[in-house]
RNA sequence: GCGGCGGUGGCGGAACGGUAGACGCGAGGCCCUCAAAAGGCCUUGUCCGCAAGGGCGUGUGGGUUCGACUCCCACCCGCCGCACCA
């Protein structure tokens, strides 16, 4: 018999060849008589069976679109690997699959590498989507490329604009000045996500500064409550949904209004324990609050507080928010009245308070508030304790205490009473004299999507002198990006350099006017893509309404734990604006989520810099796509970071060689015929039952495996499946081997699809993706005879072949006269006998 | 500080409260070969023992249970997110 060679580099490029010229992977939107046969929008996942395509459930399958830049790195190999494991085997498992593939071309290093290099983004961007589509091409991914695109094309991008005219219509967008935190380095401003603890710019890492801009936010925070409460019906990660819950950050409390008499100012505070409210003795405003200043002025500390809110302000987040910093802060020579009881207490202005959150203004509770405390304690105001703790009688004794108790030194009407209780009283008796309400704050700011850089979506807004702010209209979409000579930030888009493409006629009033020059905030693109992979080449809307109906939501959205809050919640904030618009009949746009691990080298995050990286066409080109492929979902779980091993891949590759070779053997020595058929379960016997056993074990786990997303333990199932067949190999009749063999390649085929496609091929003539997944039979997963363990005092002492169905009195008996059980018994009495039919016997003895 | 996740052989990792260590890597041995590569077969937690077998073993200490990697309590360590959020 010839030597036959696994060759991943013959077989890999013919089966994708046929994928490419069959347009194998691509889906139809059903027509609206399809839609209307089928009496729904879409289908709901079924049971598997035949593939009868009228009838089959339509299924979304989506990985998180790449960012092109360069050559993909191996945790692209991963999120595209286990996205398409799904999608082939939902495919098989009977259902219409949508697996689409774009990119978020838009972005600031392409626009950086313009800088240094002189290449045009777009054109550098443009060579990175080839370099990626071709390697998709290579991996064998199942994509439909027919809804491919690009964030950056103008048919795109004209959607994106048409959204953000929607958001303004609905007063979602809207532009205010801010202190905004800007990047002296990049020269843009930053959203609040794109900052980090440290106060750093998450791009280039160097210090962020604060600036007063006239900016462009969409109203976030209108759905702070619906995102979060939402959480609570999608099927997603719960440390994701932790992080979604953590950056919303609801806390329940009351406004409160303090007035200051002497400027007759009210000043309304934010708290979350307006039970305390008695025992407030000063009132602390944020440096950055606008009226500091105002308070200060006339009075003794005006030199002083000027230099303190100067220096605050130029306090980077870090230096700042130093929790082991003394607390700092400057009276401000006023007081405001505490309605509760009309005691005047003093204002002060310290950087403990943040003006992003709550009113930028608090009550100050010193014997019942950490920080407060500290405060009060370096500035000698007084405390008083207005909750009594477990020892009651020293004042101060265990403070600030922050836990529960009744109330004392408040009120007549409030003492005595439970803190809690005396929460919700307070609350309506201030409710009732109109000093306050119950409130809610969120930590969630608006979503700030200018970005004074060159690429990225224009906003299609124009300004007029005589008109103001005018949103352009629809027909006059796209607002199309200039090509320009010189892309180096001056601290204005490099945009307003194109004074040709600035200079524009006010659609309102006809008089020149001038183009909007800051472009978006490139997580917008990505906060609609899904929607548009759904009706991909609309060119008279952004979506045929029933296109959206049939495919959303997102079944399966795959992608890294890195964009849990940013992109993830922008996605959501979109798909229930344009719902709340009537354009959408979704409120969610991704039912399920799966996050994937990490894969890193020497413990460390793969990089160039560190000289660590393993490019994926490197494997490719030494062991082929299907190792590759296999090995990142073999190397443990998936939503695991996971340690790359250059031994590992060639284990891999091993087992997809002994797979091809022995189905190559059988092929050849034993070619299928109609009457072949391997033994059924009351026939087979010895190897041949063995071997059908075994793949029968492996069909049924490996299906329970992909439902799980346990890809690691699948594979070691068929590689268990794999090993049955070698051991039996010149014993199990050949029909058994085929059998066996086939079900391999079929259950691996989402995994590795080259060389199981080619090995079912050669064993059966037959297109493995066009056969339904297989189903294990009943009567080879049982077994007449079992090993069952045999226990004394819970240790395991002995093994024995029972019958099946043998009764309980049997399997007692059958233990008992186990002969190492009898050595360990030996004469003990047995006080209790435990029987777990299928597994084991538990003798007790004393 | 708050929240989440994790800690199992030399390594990556398996294990509905029921045989701990599947599968793979590495290591050792054998076969094939003139030889090597490739491939095939076997062994491999640890200690005692020629063996049969036994002791010990899932971060630590308790607990529940006939039986705990798994459940409960209290800790230790590591990673991730948030953090002066009133």
């Amino acid at each position: 018999m010839a030597e036959r060679r696994y060759d991943p580099q013959e077989i890999e490029p013919r089966w994708q060849a046929v994928w490419a010229d069959e347009h194998t992977w691509e889906v139809a939107n059903r027509t609206a008589e399809q839609l209307k046969a089928l009496g729904r929008g879409r289908g709901t996942a079924g049971a598997p069976g035949r593939l009868t395509p009228d009838t089959e459930p339509d299924t979304y399958v989506l990985e998180m679109l790449p960012y092109p830049s360069g050559e993909p790195h191996v945790g692209h190999l991963k999120n595209y690997a286990v996205g398409d494991a799904v999608a082939h085997f939902r495919r098989r498992c009977g259902e219409r699959v949508m697996h689409p593939m774009g990119y978020d071309a838009f972005g600031l290093p392409a626009e950086n590498n313009a800088i240094k290099t002189g290449v045009q983004p777009r054109v550098a961007t443009q060579a990175s989507i080839d370099s990626y589509r071709r390697q998709f091409h290579r991996w064998g991914i199942s994509i439909d490329w027919s809804r491919e695109f690009g964030t950056h094309e103008p048919r795109y991008y004209r959607w994106t604009q048409w959204i953000f005219l929607r958001l303004y219509e609905r007063g979602l967008a809207y532009r205010k000045e801010a202190a905004v935190k800007w990047c002296p380095k990049d020269q843009t401003v930053l959203a609040n996500e794109q900052v980090d603890a440290e106060g750093r710019c998450e791009r280039c890492g160097c210090r962020v500064e604060i600036r007063q801009l006239e900016q462009w936010f969409f109203r976030i925070t209108d759905y702070a409550e619906r995102l979060l409460n939402d959480l609570d019906n999608i099927d997603w990660p719960e440390h994701v949904k932790t992080m979604q819950r953590n950056w919303i950050g609801r806390s329940e409390g009351a406004e409160v209004t303090f007035r200051c008499e002497e400027l007759a100012i009210d000043y309304p505070v934010f708290t979350t324990r307006p039970d305390t409210l008695f025992g407030a003795t000063f009132f602390v405003m944020a440096p950055e609050h606008p009226d500091v200043l105002r308070l200060a002025a006339g009075t003794d500390h005006e030199q002083q507080v000027h230099e303190y809110v100067n220096h605050a302000i130029t306090e980077t987040g870090e230096e700042r928010g130093d929790l082991d910093k003394p607390k700092t802060g400057v009276p401000l020579g006023r007081t405001v009245v505490n309605p509760v009881n009309g005691e005047r207490i003093p204002m002060y202005v310290a950087d403990y308070v943040l003006m992003e959150y709550g009113t930028g203004a608090i009550m100050a509770v010193p014997a019942h508030d950490e920080r407060d405390y500290a405060f009060a304690r370096a500035f000698g105001v007084p405390i008083r304790r207005v909750i009594a703790g477990e020892n009651p009688d020293g004042d101060e004794q265990g403070l600030p205490y922050t836990g529960d108790g009744p109330l004392v030194n408040s009120n007549p009407e409030f003492d005595g009473l439970d803190n809690r209780r005396a929460y919700a009283e307070i609350v309506a008796w201030l409710d009732r004299q109109g000093l306050g309400h119950g409130s809610i704050s969120y930590r969630l700011r608006d979503w700030l999507v200018s970005r004074q850089r060159y690429w990225g979506c224009p906003i299609p807004i124009v300004y007029c002198d005589r008109c103001g702010i005018v949103p352009l209209s629809e027909d006059e979409l796209p607002v199309e990006l200039p090509d320009i000579d010189d892309y180096t930030p001056k601290g204005r888009s490099p945009l307003a350099a194109a004074e040709d493409w600035v200079r524009t006629t006010c659609p309102g009033c006809g008089e020149p006017a001038r183009r909007e020059t800051d472009t978006m905030d490139t997580f917008v693109d990505s906060s609609w893509y899904f929607l548009r992979y759904c009706d991909a080449r609309n060119e008279h809307a952004a979506w045929d309404r029933a296109a959206v109906r049939e495919w959303m939501p997102v079944n399966q959205y795959i992608g890294g734990v890195e964009h849990a809050i940013l992109h993830l919640m922008y996605a959501r904030f979109f798909t229930k604006a344009l719902a709340d618009m009537d354009l959408l009949d979704v409120e969610e746009p991704f039912a399920s989520l799966f996050t994937q691990g990490m894969i890193t080298r020497g413990g460390a995050k793969m990089s160039s810099s560190k000289g660590n990286a393993v490019a994926p066409s490197s494997i490719v080109e030494r062991f082929g796509a299907d190792t590759a492929r296999c090995y990142v979902l073999f190397i443990g779980p998936p939503d695991q970071d996971a340690d790359w091993s250059d031994e590992g891949v060639e284990g891999v590759h091993r087992f997809l060689g002994r797979l091809w070779r022995l189905s190559a053997e059988v092929a050849e020595r034993a070619p299928a015929s109609e009457d072949d058929r391997p033994p059924g379960a009351d026939e087979a016997h010895g190897p041949d039952l063995a071997l059908l056993r075994k793949a029968h074990w492996a069909i049924d786990k490996v299906g329970g495996d992909l439902r799980r997303f346990a890809f690691n333990t699948a594979i070691a199932a068929v590689m268990e499946l794999l090993n049955e067949c070698y051991r039996v190999r010149d014993q199990a009749g050949d029909a058994t081997l085929r059998f066996a063999l086939s079900s391999a390649a079929s259950i691996l085929f989402p995994f590795a699809p080259h060389v199981c496609a080619d090995a079912y091929q050669l064993l059966n003539g037959e297109r493995v993706w066009e056969v339904p997944w297989p189903q294990a039979e009943e009567a080879f997963l049982e077994s007449d005879f079992y090993e069952l363990v045999c226990q004394v005092n819970g240790k395991l002492r002995d093994r024995v072949q029972v019958a099946t169905d043998a009764s309980l009195e049997e399997l007692k008996e059958s233990c008992r006269v186990a002969p190492n059980v009898r050595a360990h018994v030996d004469g003990r009495e047995i006080v209790k006998e435990i029987v777990v039919p299928g597994k084991l016997v538990n003798l007790v003895v004393r």
